[in-house]
RNA sequence: GCCGCGUUGGUCAAGAGGUUAAGACGCCUCCCUUUCACGGAGGAAUCACGGGUUCGAGUCCCGUACGUGGUACCA
């Protein structure tokens, strides 16, 4: 039987499908994850593509990939309908207008016909320094073509025309709209101060405002998490529930902190210029073609992209900083979300995915690295030979894509090799050191570790050089730089052959 | 301009009236390692400012400054 008795908690990512998913579209979906299962609920995806002049081509199928790379699978979706679809609010269009007729009757909104032109005309008449962007409000309104300021008649005859129109919320005054948001408790507003909002467009879609109050009810939302950029016209849909359909049934709201960039707020641009990723994958817009680097390909573990997103305006409270999705879950409070935006730190997201990397078993980074290496046509020999490479080199990787440098030795001989190191230090006696050693590990019965570090010891020893002296200039030949884990690891790995004609190779090039 | 929200080291942050103001990233020094990392030990660095309230304020209140969001038939 179903042992999990339905929680009434339904929460839900609402993203516009225009263009990448950016580390704060991530992170807003993260936490409506996370409370949803901390709280045994349910995790809806709803497509707000009410903007049909922005749509996107693939911009939806984009959001299904990322939010499937990072590990989080909505219950319902466009993809996997529950019982309150449509879930894309193009294909919800019919649902929204009855709602903006009955405020209409209600006398909470009205018919406003005025054209683009009339309104520019507006903001331009009413401009003034003090007041740089003049609002469809309770001041103007009645100058307006509008159901509120044109005699009934006109109205009807307008209607009666087909003339375009859109239905404003019609803001009440003097009063003071409050709500109590989970994250920044008592937010007010002067109802004054807020314009006679857009409800329903000319195209009969309805807009943002009427569209999420609607849909959060149809869907039975219970918490409500979005970016604070909609804190400022929260009043609106405060509004709206209250006249349609009850304050009581209205979602517990929570804005969520920014995530900043360095020079302020995110943008795509910032990814440009300090060469960090700003979206969860590689986005190609189809219009511009202009590419915005993910997280993904640039070599990032979607553990530690889910991790350093979660620690971006959330802790635990504890000195605990790496966290695992079942973690999260455990460990998730609203309460613990900060109030204050916080500034995104590549450094600092490195250092998450370094972590992951470590902690992270060769069995599951394998197919990454070898898709890495596939990609640059690289023959990694066996499943075992490779993954004991990636063992041995992990802990020096911070991106997966780091794993190239630090390994390719082990799979071909290095392109170029650091003589410069070994050459200021070069001998006569060095020089016979490694011939006479290629010729006594060419003899060497076993080639192991062991073996061949007592061999190369010894002959050290009896050349009176210390083997310290010695080492970089074999780890140059063997690797090409001052790099990667022990030296006779190295050579054992790659096998005698290869080491032998690394040496002799190398010899050459140092001396010429 | 107006409105909303915010403000603990360079960054992420703990802190809920009395602490030597945690911890992490980054930076620096040292140890380990005759490579690079990992690991370990240290170090520099902070309560935006001004007024209150209080025996006592990073913590409460009020201003100011700064940051950020909104001010679209975009979300």
């Amino acid at each position: 039987m179903n042992e999990n008795k339905e929680s009434n908690i339904r929460v839900r990512f609402a993203p516009s499908p225009t263009g990448g998913l950016h580390l704060g579209g991530v992170r807003t979906v993260l936490y409506n994850y996370l409370f949803a299962k901390k709280h045994n609920g349910t995790f809806i995806l709803r497509i707000e593509d009410t903007d049909q002049s922005r749509f996107v081509a693939g911009a939806e199928d984009y959001i299904y990939n990322c939010l499937k790379w990072c590990g989080i699978e909505p219950d319902e979706s466009p993809e996997k309908p529950g019982s309150y679809g449509p879930y894309r609010q193009s294909e919800r269009k019919a649902m929204y207008r009855k709602y903006a007729e009955q405020l209409i009757e209600n006398g909470q909104a009205y018919y406003a016909f005025d054209t683009t032109e009339d309104l520019e005309k507006m903001r331009s008449e009413n401009k003034t320094e003090d007041n740089p962007s003049p609002q469809y409000d309770a001041r103007i309104r009645m100058k307006m073509q509008n159901s509120l300021a044109l005699t009934n008649e006109v109205v009807q005859q307008y209607l009666q025309e087909g003339k375009p129109y859109v239905i404003r919320i019609k803001m009440p005054e003097n009063e003071i709209i409050s709500f109590n948001d989970m994250i920044h408790h008592e937010v007010s507003f002067e109802s004054n101060l807020v314009d006679d909002k857009v409800l329903l467009k000319a195209d009969g879609m309805p807009t943002y405002h009427l569209a999420v109050v609607v849909d959060d009810y149809l869907m039975k939302i219970s918490h409500a998490f979005r970016g604070e950029e909609w804190l400022s016209s929260a009043p609106v849909h405060i509004l709206l529930w209250k006249y349609l359909f009850g304050l009581e049934n209205m979602p517990q709201w929570a804005h969520l902190p920014l995530i900043l960039g360095p020079n302020g707020k995110l943008s795509k641009r910032d990814g440009a210029k300090y060469g960090f990723p700003v979206y969860a994958m590689n986005w190609t817009d189809p219009r511009s073609e202009e590419f915005t680097e993910g997280f993904k390909e640039k070599g990032f573990l979607p553990e530690a992209f889910i991790n350093l997103l979660a620690m971006l305006g959330w802790n635990g409270g504890t000195e605990q900083e790496l966290f695992s999705m079942e973690e999260l879950i455990a460990e998730f409070s609203i309460e613990r979300v900060h109030k204050s935006g916080a500034k995104f730190d590549y450094e600092k997201a490195k250092w998450f995915n370094h972590e992951w990397i470590k902690k992270s078993t060769t069995e599951a980074l394998y197919p990454l690295v070898k898709n890495l290496f596939e990609t640059k046509n690289v023959n990694t020999q066996t499943e075992n030979y490779f993954k004991t490479v990636i063992g041995l080199v992990k802990e020096r990787c911070t991106l997966i894509s780091d794993f190239y440098e630090q390994s390719v030795y082990f799979f071909e001989a290095p392109q170029t090799l650091d003589v410069e190191a070994v050459r200021p230090k070069w001998n006569e006696n060095k020089q016979s050191f490694f011939e006479i050693l290629c010729n006594q590990l060419a003899e060497l019965k076993s080639w192991d570790v062991i073996e061949i570090e007592n061999c190369f010891k010894n002959l050290a020893t009896e050349k009176s050089i210390k083997p310290g002296e010695l080492q970089l200039p074999m780890r140059i030949m063997l690797v090409g730089g001052k790099f990667g884990p022990a030296v006779f690891e190295i050579a054992h790995l790659i096998g005698k052959e290869e080491t032998l004609n690394r040496i002799q190779s190398a010899l050459t090039k140092i001396n010429n």
